[in-house]
DNA sequence: TACTCGAATGCACACGATTGCGGTGACGAT
DNA sequence: ATCGTCACCGCAATCGTGTGCATTCGAGTA
């Protein structure tokens, strides 16, 4: 029933040396004999001696853990997003401490304290829907305290974040379904008060314009759970004049749900209507017709703000000479949901 | 750029106390006057502090934080255990730290070992494909550590498990299969030295048993990866004689895999083939036909052995007097995919 | 012999919080 | 004047590790 892990001074009693010598013989200082070395290190290896984190951290103030802040882990761009910085932390040695907010604000806040409390060298952060003021975030930034933000980012001054370029992968799924044929394109937009959402809103109007079609509001919808975008989609079908001939979903899910209800509606996709969606999840090319989705690299995201969240701390890099964005390219993958054989 | 946070000897050394005081007046010890506990306490506001929860891991010998280690975190089901350890860990006050093995026996004691170091106070095991010794574990154990094992789970004398009931889901899919009128299911099967694997197998074939259906070897096909259900349903239905008429897969990518392929192939489903998966994940009701799966409750596995695990090591249970094995019932959630309008 | 010098090692304190034990001062009782 | 009581508070050790400084010891040198 012992939990006992041996300690320096274990290895210290039994060899009648100080527990100075025994630390420092574990960390090959100079000035310790190799006599002395060889004894503390097989004693230390008998004693199955596993070096104190907590004392370590202690002593350092450093604790060689970052905590990630997420809205939710059932989600699968954020569990690529986990793994990816699980990766690297643990290439680098840290450890990860992870909570998910389930986007409420109070959970946000008192995550951080008790990740304060627990003295972690650092932050990633994607903040829940309900965060509006960053308050919060600034003063821990004032503070010196290293932050990575990645998805979705607040704008603050000197906030350092990591994104995909939403503008550009929205731009494109809307270019692609003008170009199969498609000009009804509704949008069905995420909560507007995350840039993410907002970005790709000007990256389907911005679209639409360069290809001479009238951005109509009527067309910009916004779908706030995930549920929910089937039903919307019902709706504007049976009300929309013109009717909508492409949905273009800020996500996987709102996109599906448009496709469930274009088909129980009885149009045919893709040939009356086209469908896109954002993510790549990975059901995007089991589903029946295939889905023409934005892929945003996940991992590649959590791996790319740990590295820059890691360096923050190692002092490798100055947050004044640092790029503070970081944006990486979305890819359009073009499945069946969105290409007409007949392009009329 | 100072990150210091204000200490206790911070409040002292502003109220001219000492430290004891300080420490006594927060935790509302008797023994100190209202008046100083007051102070105490504003000073604390005042000066933002918080109590550093390193140098009291140190000093309890406790952490408040329990590991996790998981095979793999981009994975429906272990994404929706993590959120149910998540929920309930915060709740009691502990974090969570997080490692991936991604399969690896190296890495799942690596991670062990940082973990051990970290001084945590409990193990959430599901451990690798690789691992088939179970020393490293039962090591622990020996010493009095407190771990829960879930879903993958050892047979170690005296470990604690919570799983769901594979064998029963299994039989009630395949059950379901046979009373759809399905004869020759082929059993797209797990890697047979996971328990779970085993345990479906056996629901599989008892079923097939208990309605007369003679169980034939050339029918249990074990898939390895994810993607190579859809290569081994393909040749499957190509060789195998008599053709199978339905495929009960191990998971949901493999049945997703199946039912690709049998479209490929020229067959409808479920007229002509049914499916049925395993773990319900989310795009189970967004295919088309729509899946039926064994729904496993992933995030109740997570809280339920969060709960065990905690309750161990705040020593509310004994290993001793505790039942070993959690078991949680499965559900068949019944879609489009395996019932046949036309049962001939 | 006395002195210096370098190698090897120990002492003591720090990190932040907790806690058993003992100290201080006021006050009332004898 | 002495003692006991009580409320209130401080001292110092502790957890495990790291590190500046002092110490010891033996060898070498004048």
């Amino acid at each position: 029933m012992k939990l006992e892990q041996s300690t320096i001074k274990d290895i210290a009693r039994e060899l009648n040396v100080s527990s100075s010598t025994v630390s420092r013989a574990l960390k090959d200082y100079p000035g310790i004999s190799d006599e002395t070395k060889r004894k503390v290190k097989e004693m230390a290896d008998k004693l199955n001696y596993r070096p104190n984190a907590i004392a370590l951290s202690l002593r350092k103030s450093r604790s060689f853990t970052i905590g990630v802040i997420i809205p939710e882990v059932v989600h699968f761009f954020f569990s690529t997003v986990i793994s990816g910085i699980e990766e690297v932390a643990f290439s680098r040695g840290y450890n990860v401490i992870l909570t998910q907010t389930n986007e409420k604000l109070a959970r946000e806040k008192s995550s951080i304290d008790t990740m304060l409390s627990n003295q972690i060298d650092g932050f990633l952060v994607s903040y829940s829907k309900e965060t509006t003021d960053f308050e919060h975030f600034s003063r821990l930034l004032d503070k010196g305290y290293p932050i990575v933000f990645f998805d979705r980012v607040p704008e603050i001054e000197g906030a350092i974040h990591v994104i995909v370029d939403d503008y550009s992968g929205a731009y494109e799924a809307t270019k692609h379904l003008i170009l199969q044929g498609y000009s009804r394109i509704v949008h069905l937009a995420g909560p507007s008060n995350l840039k993410i959402s907002q970005e790709r809103i000007r990256g389907y109007q911005n679209a639409l314009r360069d290809f001479g079609i009238e951005v109509n509001p009527d067309y910009i919808v916004e779908t706030r759970t995930d549920n929910e975008a089937q039903k919307i989609t019902a709706h504007l079908l049976a009300t929309l004049n013109p009717q909508p001939d492409a949905f273009f979903g800020n996500n996987d899910m709102a996109a599906v749900g448009a496709m469930m209800a274009c088909k129980a509606a009885g149009f045919s996709v893709p040939d009356q209507i086209g469908i896109v969606g954002f993510s790549n999840w990975q059901f995007c090319s089991m589903i029946d017709p295939s889905l023409t989705s934005v892929a945003q690299p996940g991992s590649r995201i959590g791996a790319k703000a740990t590295e820059i969240l890691l360096d923050l701390i190692e002092k490798k890099i100055n947050l004044e000479d640092f790029e503070p964005s970081v944006v990486l390219e979305t890819e359009l993958l073009i499945r069946k949901s969105s290409v007409r054989v007949d392009k009329t």
